[in-house]
DNA sequence: ATTATTTTTTAGACTAGCCTAAATTTTTAT
DNA sequence: ATAAAAATTTAGGCTAGTCTAAAAAATAAT
């Protein structure tokens, strides 16, 4: 059974896989998770001791099956309870991240598939990311950055990065939720910020917040 | 912030302060804790450096207010979420101790105090045991062990000890549970087991089984 | 193609929490 | 009252996870 520090290692280089389809980088994992490379180093000796993942000196990281699955599960204990956290203690979106974050590390089988059942076995959370099922599989969801749309040309809000507090109440606040539909009016040549009109409002976006919201077309 | 093991010695002391008005011994600690003798001396040295509990070299301990309350704090998280497993995710009694001992460590008291609502301010958790409110304050349960009772008379249980699954599963078979009444017929002065009447129906229990019901008269 | 820079790994050290073995203090028994 | 036994503490060592500083390898630049 993984540690807590080796559950939260696996996420982050399961994350990391899924962007950017090469080896994972030591620097690059020690960037999210907020540590120095050597204790990387030391971390990446003992997960792929554990088959979690493989690796090569100076090379870098890549997961594997095992690993993935594990990272799996802590992704849809995590989602889960985000979901739970939401619809039944009444959070807000932007204040579940961190406790869940805690809750994703509670060890039982039998504790999730009860929480599933409770919640009517939702397929997403609260920021709209799938939940992989009790076999760890995950829809793939078909989207993109809202950045990469082009001006005149709508899609539907399918979710939003969660781990931003501050970003989540400003979405909130102007409406940019999953579900919504957003279009695209234009962008600033200058600093690469949208005009876009939600709930039949107009209003101005900067690059960075546009990254974060994910749309299909 | 205490850490996860802090918050169980704190827990163990506490309890071992409750039964046993005198100081607590090293010894006692080590063995509720399944560890050695020496890795208390070492925890109790912390805990003292933090004012959780006031230590005596070769004399024992004694948990402080501050210590107290941290203690209650704990208590309350466990017994909530033994609650709300029962209650709402339709574990049986007998399974939730386990996780409880997992996630009385999560840290957010909005989020103790939105479970407290959402389970809608319970009083007691599922075995009976007074759950702390959120200043610390706990109902003084005035009970005894079944044990304890004189022959002829009846009691309500109040709480059987929670800690073992097979005594729980076993005491739910025999319709013990709390709220029940149950009726002390007679003692076998041999191994001191008991005749009682429960739900009209009699049956013999041993001292061991009489000792972790707990009745008021 | 050789030097400079960046990335990664190794070496050695630290804290938390645990252990065993030995020393010390307290308690019990004679 | 002193010896034996029990309880407690100290000393030293272990693992997990982290760090800094230095060494080694890979990449970039001249």
């Amino acid at each position: 059974m993984p540690s807590f520090t080796e559950e939260n290692y696996l996420k982050a280089i399961y994350h990391l896989s899924a962007s950017g389809s090469q080896a994972v980088l030591t620097n690059e994992i020690a960037e999210v998770m907020h540590t120095k490379a050597a204790s990387v180093t030391d971390m990446i000796k003992k997960l792929s001791a554990k088959n979690f993942i493989s690796y090569e000196k100076y090379y870098g990281v890549k997961i594997t099956k095992q690993g993935k699955s594990e990272a799996l599960m802590v992704i849809r204990k995590h989602r889960l309870w985000e979901t739970f956290l939401v619809e039944k203690l009444r959070f807000n979106w932007d204040e579940v991240h961190e406790i869940a974050e805690q809750l994703e590390h509670i060890q039982s089988a039998v504790l999730i598939q009860k929480l599933d059942e409770f919640l009517g076995f939702p397929t997403t959370d609260p920021h709209g990311e799938p939940i992989p099922d009790k076999h760890g599989k995950i829809a793939v969801p078909l989207r993109q950055p809202l950045h990469g749309l082009a001006a005149g040309y709508s899609g539907t809000i399918e979710a939003v990065h969660d781990s931003d507090s501050n970003l989540l109440k400003y979405l909130n606040r102007i409406g940019a939720v999953p579900g919504k539909t957003i279009k695209l009016l234009g962008k600033e040549e200058y600093d690469e910020s949208l005009e876009v009109e939600v709930d039949g409002k107009r209003l101005t976006i900067s690059k960075t917040v546009a990254e974060n919201i994910l749309v299909t077309a």
